[in-house]
DNA sequence: GTCTATAGGTGGATAGAC
DNA sequence: GTCTATCCACCTATAGAC
């Protein structure tokens, strides 16, 4: 029985996108996180939908479009994430749990962060997703780059090198061992990666 | 003009493999690890070498055959260099920053990982190329987890965590540095992240 | 071993009816 | 907005001549 995906509901779909649109970009979301962007087709949206691919081209003329959207969204929520840590969580050590524990819910949802597995076929995309993937990295390590600063003048962190080199060794380790730990269907192999990060950077020790 | 991938040489190829053989492989491997395994199909290989799919076809009857026979390859290469460095270096600091050069030389050829790669795609691939993935990282968190033991041992190594558990820590940050650099089109990023690997275990600190 | 030719399937994408 | 129907390019793979 074909469900329609037309936005029939009184409140408005959260961002300006219709509620057709967002369960697309839910299921290409989970799509593209566990096979990749070149793994995954308009078929089998269409089919987990129970729509055709051409009410599938309506919102999304072509899969470029389809897959800008994707990472679009995926930084704004990560950005509207990071934003929630800045608010809540008042201590720098805080604040990195926060951030590693953002990875682990990706993980524990079995799924890639949608960046990195993007980072892997970076050379095969098109070039408006690069540049989207490019600024979430820079956001990423922008944002922890401030964290570790602060941690530092406050004495909860201590590092050697610049805020900006030791946000980029974190978020490498986290992505690679989300990355690795993915091919043993084991979460607690990133978990255990994830700790290593946080304790590594304890000033006590 | 077309190339014969006919084996002419008078010497054997080098392990069971025709020339033709090695010479799709090479080709294939440097496709898979910058475009993933998805991200290439016969004709990419057929147009390099200036053959047509059928003869690849010859040689490798199916793809799955063919990314097979790709991480075998490269799983025995990175075996070869372990046991050249088991070999030649002998203190722990030296082993290590030879494992971690073999590394640093795949980004400086502008590939990532082969099988950090094939990671990404884990889900997507055949069953006997996920069996063999599982093989290359086993090997190395074992070859590794040993170097790490030896330098504790002596002195010249200090963590906190099983020598294995470290092993997992280190494997996914070099895989994961790489992944991000390659975004980035810079080899110092992963080099950065490769020199923390390796202060981070520095017992003087 | 390599070719030509082709099969059968799937990819992204569009026209036009409803 | 969603459908049916269709296009064309590309995919992996095979048959059979040379």
């Amino acid at each position: 029985m074909k469900k329609s995906l037309k936005n029939n509901s009184k409140v408005p779909a959260t961002s300006g996108q219709s509620s057709a649109a967002t369960a697309i970009l839910d299921v290409a979301e989970r799509l593209a996180q566990t096979r990749g962007y070149n793994g995954f087709s308009y078929a089998d949206i269409a089919a987990e939908l129970d729509v055709t691919k051409a009410s599938l081209h309506y919102h999304f003329p072509s899969k470029e479009a389809l897959g800008r959207a994707l990472v679009e969204r995926y930084r704004t929520a990560f950005a509207g994430a990071l934003d929630a840590i800045d608010r809540s969580a008042g201590e720098p050590a805080a604040m990195l749990r926060g951030y590693v524990d953002l990875y682990r819910s990706v993980m524990a949802n079995d799924r890639m962060c949608l960046c990195g597995m993007l980072a892997a076929e970076f050379s095969t995309l098109p070039a408006s997703m690069q540049a989207e993937l490019i600024r979430f990295f820079d956001m990423n390590e922008r944002w922890l780059a401030g964290v570790l600063e602060n941690g530092r003048r406050s004495g909860a962190f201590s590092y050697r090198e610049s805020a900006g080199d030791r946000a980029r060794v974190i978020i490498g380790a986290l992505e690679g061992a989300m990355l690795v730990a993915r091919s043993y269907r084991d979460a607690d192999r990133f978990s255990a990666a994830a700790a290593h990060v946080l304790e590594e950077l304890a000033a006590a020790r």
